[in-house]
RNA sequence: GCUCCUGUAGCACAAUGGAUAGUGCAUCGGUCUCCGAAGCCGGUGAUGUGGGUUCGAUUCCCGCCGGGAGCACCA
């Protein structure tokens, strides 16, 4: 079997992206070898602290543990027997009471850069034979109710999903973004039923208002209809029966539901073009509406759904926070006791449909973490149906967030304790980052200070949210946002334009072969630094898609800018000597193209000035 | 009440059971006649608490204390 991974060729040497994954085969290979029961033995290679190498092996260890070895003398039958492609890449010492550390060996460095040099060919190196190569992945992310404008809560649901879609098909996945929008469901009633109020009350007023700024409009006129709907039973009755007949699908009425769609998503639209988001789909609820009959009649015929109170629900004894059995029940309910569909009964039409149209192997949402049971219980009920059913079961996956707090450890809100508006959010970022471009490059033309204002001001809002891991609840600050300190979008967009103004300088193309021919070896500690750190992006990258969680990714750049920085001020490009100066050119080209990659799967802009 | 999540320096975060717990902000001190100082180099400072499992625990298990969230027809 041939190993995995794609290996270039590079002077007769072979190079692999992910060095640890060569490292824990050839650790295998020698486990073999020096006679250690397979089974017992893993070789736990993961990235290592500065001071151990760039690679440890932990596996003696426990391999040990269970074999009742002693633990340096299985290390060392270990490096006797590793093979040779392993001993040529990298210098292994026996640390501790059995670590193995790997240092890789400059030779190794630089064979790796050379061979990843250009955007197609780290694509490809991370997609061949990635795990989930040639999967159907739908990320289901962003998902905002149409007649309402998008707020600050609805920030990490888009910039987290696109993150990820990002990453799964940077990864090798066919990915399918899908934005399930809440288009369905009783507030269109009470929308209906005040728009034709207005309508028969100033119907050029109303028109003026739907030319000029439609999406707040039609959310105005839901509270208004909500409002009065609450004051006045006759208008909820009213209400309910505009909903009625949108559902049997009345030509008025499903007109004006129409609009009420195109005019959300062209608003939603603007927002995703600032962060970089675009949709394959966008089905939502009502898509689904229609759906729904078959998966009550499935769920009944396989014995999984059941009624209770009414409602058609189901039950999971065998956990006892969803069994019949509990306290206080809990069943997911997937038919309201009326007889109308809710968030279940669509949910689980979702899974169906992506599962038979999509043929999708993975199913992601990108959704709050307080609707935690929600999904599991969608997720046990889809296992169970599936299984009656006889169908494969995709991976179902809820990817949840924690909130966006604000400074005072509160949910964020406006001082009126309005939800602040994504849209205003986002324009008050890139008015802060303007005046730090004002401040900092005020000789740069107004238009390019504008456009930098945009890239960094959004950048730093989504920088913000990804660099912290995505289920913890996630404090807002202004300063420590768009701050031009620390882990932030502006240092990581900073190296990037500081590496553009060196080939500006030198006048050359970045990546462009010629300026890297005649390299001498890499010899100063800082370009040793960097040159590791490069190599560790295959690390982070596979660590990205294993674990669907961004922050690991931008750790990992915002650790790349920093070795950068640090060989910047250590170690002058334009020298000289042509070996010194192709050696360092082709660091600088390197780090260029990891960061600007890392930074397009997280979803962000990158600038050569700034 | 039941359940889930969570507690790491003054603040905000990191650490698939591994080595001396990393980083940023703040703070203190260095550093621009030299490719961009939005930078670089250095100092100070932390695992809520009590047990347990383990060669090894921020991580796993139990108790306690603190914070958040969810719990029948909303999404």
């Amino acid at each position: 079997m041939r190993a995995r991974g794609r290996a270039r060729l590079i002077g007769g040497m072979s190079v692999r992206f992910h060095l640890a994954a060569a490292i824990d085969a050839g650790l295998r290979q020698a486990a073999a070898t020096a006679g250690f029961e397979p089974a017992l033995f893993a070789p736990d290679v993961r990235v290592a602290a500065a001071q151990h190498g760039d690679y440890q092996a932990n596996g003696v260890l426990a391999f040990a543990k269970q074999t009742k070895q002693n633990p340096r003398a299985a290390a060392q039958a270990l490096v006797a027997a590793l093979p040779a492609d392993i001993a040529a890449l990298a210098d292994v010492a026996i640390a501790g009471p059995g670590f193995l550390n790997f240092t890789l060996k400059p030779a190794a460095l630089e064979a790796w850069l050379a061979a990843h040099g250009t955007p197609e060919a780290l694509a490809a190196a991370a997609a061949a034979g990635s795990p989930v190569s040639g999967q159907t992945w739908v990320v289901d992310y962003s998902s905002p109710n149409t007649a309402k404008q998008m707020h600050v809560g609805h920030l990490r649901s888009a910039v987290i999903g696109e993150a990820v879609a990002r990453i799964a098909a940077f990864g090798g996945a066919r990915v399918i973004r899908d934005n399930h929008i809440g288009d369905w469901g009783t507030s269109f009633g009470k929308i209906i039923w005040a728009y034709k109020q207005a309508l028969a009350t100033d119907r050029a007023a109303l028109e003026a208002a739907l030319a000029a700024t439609p999406l707040e409009e039609f959310e105005r006129l839901y509270k208004v209809g909500n409002t009065a709907a609450d004051a006045d039973p006759a208008v909820l009755e009213a209400s309910r029966a505009e909903l009625v007949k949108l559902q049997s699908g009345d030509p008025e009425n499903t007109a004006i539901w129409r609009r009420i769609g195109e005019v959300s998503v062209d608003a939603f639209q603007k927002i995703y073009d600032l962060l970089g988001i675009h949709f394959d789909h966008t089905l939502g609820e009502s898509f689904y509406n229609d759906k729904v009959g078959r998966v009550y009649e499935e769920l009944v015929g396989c014995g999984v759904a059941e009624e209770s109170q009414g409602a058609l629900v189901v039950f999971h004894d065998e956990n006892p926070r969803y069994s019949r059995h509990a306290e206080r029940p809990n069943p997911f309910i997937v038919r309201k006791a009326d007889g109308a569909a809710n968030y279940a009964s669509t949910d689980l039409a979702t899974i169906l449909y992506r599962s038979e149209h999509f043929k999708a192997d993975a199913s992601l949402y990108v959704v709050d973490k307080r609707q935690g049971d929600h999904f599991e219980q969608l997720f046990l009920t889809a296992k169970k149906w599936f299984e009656k059913s006889g169908r494969p079961l995709m991976r179902l996956e809820h990817l949840g967030f924690g909130t966006v707090l604000g400074e005072d450890g509160r949910p964020l809100k406006t001082r009126s304790g309005e939800n602040i508006k994504l849209k205003d959010l986002l324009q008050e970022a890139v008015d802060r980052a303007r005046r730090l471009v004002d401040e900092k490059s005020g000789e740069l033309p107004e238009a390019e200070r504008a456009a930098i204002a945009e890239v960094v001001g959004v950048g730093s809002v989504q920088y913000a949210d990804l660099s912290q891991n995505r289920s913890s609840d996630y404090t807002f600050s202004w300063d420590k946002m768009i701050s031009l300190e620390g882990n932030t979008a502006a240092y990581l967009l900073y190296a990037v334009a500081r590496v553009r103004s060196i080939f500006r300088k030198l006048g050359l193309q970045p990546g462009d072969a010629a300026s890297e021919v005649g390299a001498a070896p890499l010899e100063t500690a800082p370009e040793l630094a960097l040159a590791r750190k490069l190599v560790q992006f295959a690390d982070a990258q596979g660590a990205a898609v294993a674990t669907l969680r961004p922050h690991v990714l931008c750790l990992y750049l915002y650790e790349l800018a920093g070795a950068f920085s640090a060989f910047y001020t250590a170690d002058k490009v334009a020298v000289d000597d042509p070996a010194v100066r192709a050696r360092r050119v082709r660091l600088c080209a390197r780090t260029l193209l990891v960061l600007e990659t890392g930074l397009q799967l997280l979803g962000l802009r990158t600038l050569a000035r700034m």
